[in-house]
DNA sequence: TCGCGTCAAGAGCAGTGCTCTCTATTTTGA
DNA sequence: TCAAAATAGAGAGCACTGCTCTTGACGCGA
């Protein structure tokens, strides 16, 4: 190891300092990331960035993975913060958090939940750290389906195609959780998303000057859909 | 009219045959719209698009517009033909129409709701045609008031800030309309645009097949958070 | 110490939005 | 009617992009 060790070591913080400098250029720029302008902010020719990176678009992958990584982290933080009892102050804090971390990183969640650039792909990987917020809410849901605290909702009758989707989902994810209460938390992280993504992108600009409250509300009445208890 | 008119006659199909290429452009190519590729396709030679639109954030501006009066007249005829006593029945129309209008023109319903162009901002006049879908939907809520069949959700302690926001909003667009069903309505539209969105932009590719009856579902659950009678 | 592998640099290709100038055509006004 | 004005398209050119290829220098293991 410690031979080509240096030669590593100087190659990791290469790509390190790359990926840096690519987001304060996408936070300032938005998405049209431009490497020979990250190259140009190193020093370097544009060329020699093909060195760590083999294409534009793997650099945006790599973006993607450390965005949704962070923005899963504060999520889980969020919730692993409140307690555990209280499932409503978990849902409002693990709301909160997603919209504090995308505000605090626009062109990050851009990148993550905006319109998809047309000849990328999102590889594979980027799967399961995506899936941690919603996974996070719909964890406070089977956390209050074990302790009680929550009922699954009676008196839906979910079409056969739709129960059985949802089974499916809840085998792999998390076993146990109605079908119901996951199609119930899914409307929740879909309005989650919905709200950051209007906020975010301007569209409630004029109409809605006291952000926070009117944030706390919606997802508020999200919980008052799933059921968790004032 | 007709010394001017053939050359004007002219010049109006030309904008309306630049805007056809580039609105097959954007199907098939996604948001990144190039000039030059619409100028090659017409036979014409790039610059001599500038003739025609100053930009190309005028295209794109032009297309938008285009693209909002296409969503808010299939929103509005959808929730028209529908009993207008069947509140339940329009709510899911209009959904529906969003929806598959949406499915129809991926490319342009990203346009509309997508990540913003980071240089591009949208002009006023956008504002109007934007408000559209989200206006039919709370006419149903406010229909529903007026002819007795929804009541207002008592039990909502809306925070003051909220209220007042919500009190501007409904007394420019809908006087009447209470705060507490505005916020509920807002919160169906924020999650239908949520809805799609997931779907458009391959959120839920793997998970859930029966798309159709998922969307039908969740927006069930958001008309029964409002308080539509079955 | 020698040779392999890695690195940065530079030139170059094809593409982009956009501007400017030039020429041909159409419209307009006296 | 006929010249002046307005308009249209073409072409060259600028600065930029992602990306490829070649060249020469350097570090590293044998």
């Amino acid at each position: 190891m410690p031979a080509s060790s240096i030669r590593a070591r100087v190659r990791a913080e290469m790509i390190d300092e790359i990926k840096a400098v690519a987001r304060r250029h996408l936070a300032t720029d938005g998405a049209n990331l431009s490497l020979r302008a990250v190259a140009r902010d190193m020093g370097m020719v544009s060329s020699a960035i093909y060195r760590y990176f083999p294409s534009r678009d793997d650099l945006l992958t790599a973006l993607i993975l450390e965005a949704y990584d962070g923005l899963g982290d504060a999520v889980e933080a969020a919730d692993a913060g409140t307690d555990r009892a209280d499932l409503r102050g978990r849902w409002h804090a693990a709301c909160r958090a997603a919209r504090d971390w995308a505000l605090a990183h626009p062109a990050e969640y851009a990148l993550l939940y905006g319109s998809p650039v047309p000849g990328y792909a999102a590889p594979d990987d980027t799967v399961l750290p995506a899936q941690r917020p919603p996974l996070t809410l719909v964890g406070i849901l089977r956390d209050g389906l074990t302790d009680g605290r929550l009922a699954a909702p009676d008196g839906d009758e979910l079409p056969e195609p739709v129960r059985a989707d949802l089974a499916e989902i809840a085998a792999g994810l998390i076993p146990g959780l109605p079908e119901s209460l996951l199609a119930r938390g899914m409307a929740g992280w879909t309005q989650l998303f919905g709200l950051i993504s209007f906020e975010l992108f301007g569209r409630l600009n004029r109409a809605i000057p006291h952000r926070d409250e009117y944030f706390d509300h919606q997802t508020g009445l999200m919980a008052d859909l799933i059921g968790l208890p004032r």
